[in-house]
RNA sequence: GGUGAGGUGGCUGAGUGGUCGAAAGCAGCGCUUUGCUAAAGCGCCGUACUCCAAAAGGGUACCGGGGGUUCGAAUCCCCCCCUCACCGCCA
């Protein structure tokens, strides 16, 4: 959510750097300031007004103790108090209304962000290690699962759907393999703090990391209880210090948690594609931030790094870009792309998005910090996949399959998945 | 799911329908005293919004959340949420 003081102030720059988002959100800055404006207008119609109703209801108290009687000015006070409470609905109302407006707005993108239309236009920064040469045709991930019997698609379509799987035998205990080694990694040699969290969360939550309430479409909701299924452990690890003032010797503070990711995926592109490129459920392992302004940048470009560790240490070839104004995510302010190579793809996967969020998600659910001189400010929220597993695996089988259809796996997953090779 | 107890400022903890944004203590900050430490004394010490060009300084709201009663609610009434305890059920 963006500062409306900051908005007020500095409507040009906001709505420039808005519009390089593209897209229409710049458009409604003016229906804000209007907003903005008539609220701020009855609010102080509506505390002169209980001002004088404070003042004289103080004075019946004192002219009643004197035994005085006090029914003229009692009746002056009632029919204050009823335009009390129509300016009060009125200015409440408002205020509900610049709050949605705030909620629906985007982030502003950093100074840094390079401005483009699209994703076409995110430069790339780095590439690590190279693809990898076979002497005969790679095949995908799917064909691998299949002769080596490491996922059931069509059972686990049968019981919940496409765009589900189902780990079957050594694919199963592929996935537990690579859970285990990225949480060691990030906890034992990263600094991260290992969570476990509820998979399920509340509306709230998702307000705070900014899902709600224009993401709807794309979570799925258990009605009764007013709870959704967490689209990634962004939502209920950030949000585990919402409300909150943390004090600055805490910052900052590092977090490593794996969940089940659910998403609908409610019009994307490649949904009906077989394989394990775009799920409706998947597991992952997430890095969460929570710093100062002063340290964001720097626990981002780290962040990322520790994100990039994962790839060097399994020796697989990756790029790292960066998401141009028109391509960065609702609530990011600055944005890294980790992606992989597929060999049986013919090309790169996204396994991280590492995003900080600047004040963003922190104003929206009120977690601040203590600074140096005692006051509150908003705390800085980071967060990238460290990484998704489905594509991780996908990368791993299609570039260390070999010519007789087994794949050999990189040294340091081999203590955990209790052999070298799958098949 | 049932019953009971409770939710007050950074913490502990008072609070009568009226002058309560809220006693007191602790912690914190500043000053005084002291050779240093310790101690004592005095003062300051919540958040959000808003008015004023800004500062100074006003104002309003907030005692878990939302409604209600009343001229006036931390205090009375209703609903909800959360915490704790016990019971039931259950991995």
């Amino acid at each position: 959510m963006l500062d409306i003081r900051l908005i007020r102030e500095h409507t040009d720059q906001v709505i420039a750097r808005l519009a390089s988002r593209g897209g229409e959100a710049h458009l409604r800055i003016h229906d804000i300031l209007e907003c903005d404006k008539e609220r701020r207008s009855a609010e102080t119609r509506l505390q002169h007004l209980q001002s004088d109703r404070k003042r004289m209801s103080k004075e019946i108290g004192m002219r009643k103790a004197k035994g005085e009687d006090t029914s003229a000015v009692e009746a002056e006070v009632r029919a204050l108090g009823d335009e009390v409470s129509h300016l009060n609905e009125a200015s409440a109302k408002l205020e509900e209304r610049q709050r949605d407006l705030l909620l629906h707005l985007p982030n502003l993108p950093h100074e840094g962000c390079p401005i483009g239309a699209d994703a076409e236009a995110n430069p790339e920064l780095r590439t690590w290690g190279e693809r990898p040469a076979f002497g005969f045709t790679p095949k995908s991930h799917v064909d691998l699962g299949e002769s080596l019997g490491l996922f059931d698609f069509e059972r686990a379509a049968k019981i919940s759907g496409s765009a589900f799987v189902c780990f079957t035998g050594a694919g199963a205990r592929l996935e537990r393999a690579l859970l285990n080694f990225l949480l060691d990694l990030h906890t034992r040699e990263n600094g991260y703090t290992e969570m476990g969290v509820p998979f399920v969360v509340r509306p709230e939550a998702l307000v705070g990391t900014s899902q709600l309430p224009k993401f709807e479409e794309q979570l799925y909701r258990c009605d009764r209880d007013e709870l959704y299924l967490a689209p990634t452990a962004e939502v209920p690890v950030t949000n585990l210090h919402r409300e909150e003032i943390i004090a600055l010797e805490q910052l900052p503070i590092r977090y490593a948690a794996y969940t089940p990711c659910f998403r609908r995926e409610a019009g994307s592109a490649g949904l009906g594609t077989r394989g394990l490129i775009r799920m409706h459920q998947f597991d992952k392992i997430e890095l969460v931030k929570i710093t100062t302004p002063e340290e964001s940048a720097r626990e981002l470009e780290a962040l990322t790094a520790d994100a990039e560790r994962v790839l060097q240490i399994l020796g697989l070839h990756y790029r790292t870009i960066e998401l141009c104004t028109g391509d960065i995510g609702f609530g990011a302010t600055r944005t890294y792309d980790i992606e992989v190579w597929a060999p049986g793809q013919n090309g790169y996967l996204e396994v991280s998005s590492c995003s900080s969020f600047g004040d963003f998600q922190a104003r929206r659910m009120n977690l601040r910090y203590k600074d140096g001189e005692g006051k509150n400010r908003f705390c800085h929220t980071i967060n990238g996949s460290g990484t998704a597993l489905p594509r991780l695996m996908v990368a791993l089988l299609e570039t260390f399959q070999q010519a007789d259809g087994s794949v050999l796996l990189p040294a340091a997953l081999q203590p955990y998945f209790g052999s070298d090779r799958i098949g």
